[in-house]
DNA sequence: TCAGCGTAAAGGTCAGACACTTGAGGGTCA
DNA sequence: TGACCCTCAAGTGTCTGACCTTTACGCTGA
């Protein structure tokens, strides 16, 4: 009989008629658990390095090539970082907000594409950091700040279609950086790069650029006089003229796309 | 001469005296990146199954570890996930917000203790966000959404302090679920979390945990009454009083902590 | 019909070897 | 004395080939 005692298995049956075990981990995974743990618990600080991969090996009882693929893990999620040579080794790495934005992009363009999370939920999501970064950049903005924000604007002749989308890019990003809080930052980013990669394919009409453009400049100029409500109030302005656009692209093929039409 | 001119080589010198060209990757990480472009660009459909490691392994030149090694990144990334047995292999994985969750929560952990964001900017960023999820939960939430919320109210008797926590939590999780947006909650939640683990240790006075959940009663009424800026009000005041209590704790002994003098 | 068992495909693990990278230290020559 | 080069060694990167473990599937026999 399989159903036999398995007596003094410290395990009782729990109410889902299982046993309060756990699943049975590959090795690396535990290895790669416990090496994260130490980093998250501080045990071993940042730029620390840890032993090299053969001590490692004899430490946990694995072979060099297990402690090889918990590595792997951990310096995908930049946890930690390898170096070669004389010196080289495993280290900790130092958390690194471009790291985060890198992995979120992936991630939530991943989760669009799969309709986890629809196009209007980014936007949504946009908005609602967006628009209080503005506010919060009318305040805080030191002069460098607000140099570097009109810098995205001088586009001048630039009428490149492309070269446009960065600039688009730019200026938001600079709105945020203003605002004085790398977290919204870290996580608004990203959001950008989905929806722009998402849409990019698509060629906005020349009067439509012309008109983000003016857009812009009206929210350079309220967060350069410190106007917070109004800063605010047209950065929300010029994300529903944006948001309108995309769901018209999300409609009628991309040649038809108009200022006019968008409205 | 070791600087003879390398003639033929399609590098030509740019403005940063150096050549344009990238460092070279180890053969894990060229594996790893090409799959992950696979991946992103949809040609390896959610779900489906890559060849076998042997197989993959003699397709792109490399040897079974190496491969490996690869599949590791992909999959502490949630990319891939893999399978043991007949009709085991690795699978494109669906993407899924409670591994990005997951991630987050470690990450920003890490930034905060590596005081690369402040704890500030962490709790300005969750008003910013919780803020307006109450607004929109008030407007939006369906009778199941409501009873959820409610249910975390019911605490009753319980004056656990550990459980207590468990229920801010499970409160402020309820309203952004409520809020409709799956990416609000994605990029909330691990901010808790962060805030939570923080400064769990320390333990707030009755006082204040009362005056916690008469708030959160409040805002449920609201939300229940769909009464949007009353809902976003009361939700700011609630958050502004936990971070006067995160501001005193980060001066005073945890055992100082009180309502009044949190003030 | 169905329980049980064998089988084979695929991932998991290991041991050992060699290649490649790179800093450090020492030696040489001007 | 100082600049340059060479060698060495530590450590990661890669490969080979073997064996173990897991698990779905299909066969077999009651």
């Amino acid at each position: 009989m399989k159903t036999a005692p398995e007596s003094t298995q410290e395990g009782i049956l729990d109410e889902q008629s299982g046993l309060p075990v756990s699943r049975v981990l590959p090795a690396y995974q535990q290895v790669s658990n416990q090496l994260q743990e130490l980093i998250m618990k501080g045990t071993l600080a940042v730029g620390e390095r840890l032993p090299a991969e053969g001590e490692m090996a004899l430490q946990f009882g694995v072979s060099r090539s297990t402690v090889r693929e918990a590595l792997r893990g951990l310096s995908s999620q930049s946890l930690v970082h390898t170096k070669r040579g004389v010196n080289g080794g495993t280290f900790v790495a130092e958390p690194n907000p471009e790291h985060v934005q890198t992995y979120l992009e992936t991630t939530i363009g991943l989760l669009s594409v799969a309709d986890v999370v629809s196009v209007d939920e980014i936007l949504e999501a946009r908005e609602l950091i967006e628009v209080p970064s503005a506010r919060l950049a009318a305040v805080r903005r030191d002069e460098d700040q607000l140099q570097r924000l009109k810098a995205t604007l001088d586009t001048g002749a630039e009428v490149d279609l492309a070269a446009d989308f960065e600039g688009h890019k730019d200026f938001h990003v600079a709105v945020m950086e203003a605002s004085g809080n790398r977290l919204l930052e870290v996580i608004a980013r990203p959001m950008f790069s989905v929806l722009r990669t998402r849409f990019m394919r698509d060629r906005a009409s020349p009067e439509f650029g012309a008109a983000v453009d003016r857009d812009h400049r009206d929210i350079c100029d309220a967060i350069a006089a410190g106007d917070a409500e109004a800063s605010a109030r047209l950065m929300h302005n010029h994300l529903e003229r944006l948001r309108s656009m995309y769901e018209r692209i999300d409609r009628v093929a991309p040649a038809e796309i108009d200022v006019e039409t968008a409205r």
